[in-house]
DNA sequence: CAGAAGTTTCAGAGATCTGCGAACACTCTG
DNA sequence: CAGAGTGTTCGCAGATCTCTGAAACTTCTG
């Protein structure tokens, strides 16, 4: 019983350090009472029950998480309520998604680099580093990602890492 | 003459991503100012004139941009002002920086895991792919970075890319 | 040491965000 | 098709955050 208060703490913890990062609240609430929870899937009034909070804002938070990948629905024969549940591989499903942001970036870059004209003016000089590094990261994060997925894989042959998409 | 207003407004374009990824409005304006700026140092009084806001608006953007290394305090001869640029190097220097958040992820699995115990509980089972996921990513992001500072330099020789410490 | 130039701090106005609770919409059951 | 069981949307009150403008502080000059 007392594992599960810790658990608990954990997952509040977890939370809060999300929240500072920038993640809302509530969502990194559920989100990490998903991840921390000894039960396969939880319902969106588990989470009311849990977090103390309205199933309005279990909506908004599941709005928020599943199409990030941080959470899955899960189709509940028998039960007319969503069952939520953690997906396996979501930590490198977000990553993978960091790409996007990447990309961005080098976009950026390179309409700065289109205003800036010449690579030898000051902005141009910075904004062809920029460029250069998000490509460099572009090119070389997604292997690495896809590396780990092969590696766990191989390690834990009866858990398939599913990926969304 | 085009191209400021071009620059311009692919600084403000770039300033507005960044706040919508959770970077404070005004912290990633100052930022983009003297990531596009032609100038190689841009004064405090610059940045109000050229943004239109506060002394103090800049000096809170500033205590925050710092730290991270996306600015740095240039000493100015013969100018009682601050001047400050955008730092070679500060994207890789981010980048680094993100490592520590990397360690947080895999300390708050250890967490959840001491608390859930085995590894075959569910809580268990996403807590110990939580953890060696951010192991594998704290192992090889660093290298990754180092490699891609080594490139460059070699490619630019002129340009000694600093790192901030 | 008085005064000027510049930066930082701080209280408060204004804007933004967030979650509650209720109304609404949807989907099965009988 | 009526009705119960759920999920979603939305207006609003409360909380939070942010920037401004001014005062305080620091550092340099004469």
């Amino acid at each position: 019983m007392g594992d599960d208060k810790r658990l608990r703490d954990a997952a509040e913890k977890l939370a809060l350090i999300l929240a500072q990062g920038g993640m809302q609240k509530t969502t990194a609430r559920v989100m990490t009472c998903l991840l921390f929870s000894q039960q396969e899937t939880l319902t969106a009034a588990d989470l009311c029950a849990e977090l103390q909070i309205s199933s309005g804002a279990v909506s908004g938070a599941v709005k928020q998480l599943a199409p990030s990948g941080l959470l899955e629905r899960v189709p509940a024969p028998g039960s007319r309520r969503d069952h939520y549940r953690f997906p396996d591989g979501a930590w490198a499903t977000l990553m993978s998604q960091q790409n996007q942001l990447l990309a961005t970036m080098g976009e950026a870059a390179d309409q700065g680099l289109a205003a800036a004209g010449d690579p030898s003016t000051p902005a141009g000089r910075r904004l062809a580093e920029m460029k250069d590094f998000y490509t460099f990261m572009l090119r070389e994060l997604p292997p690495l990602i896809e590396r780990w997925r092969t590696d766990f894989t191989a390690k834990h042959p009866n858990q398939e890492t599913q990926q969304s998409g």
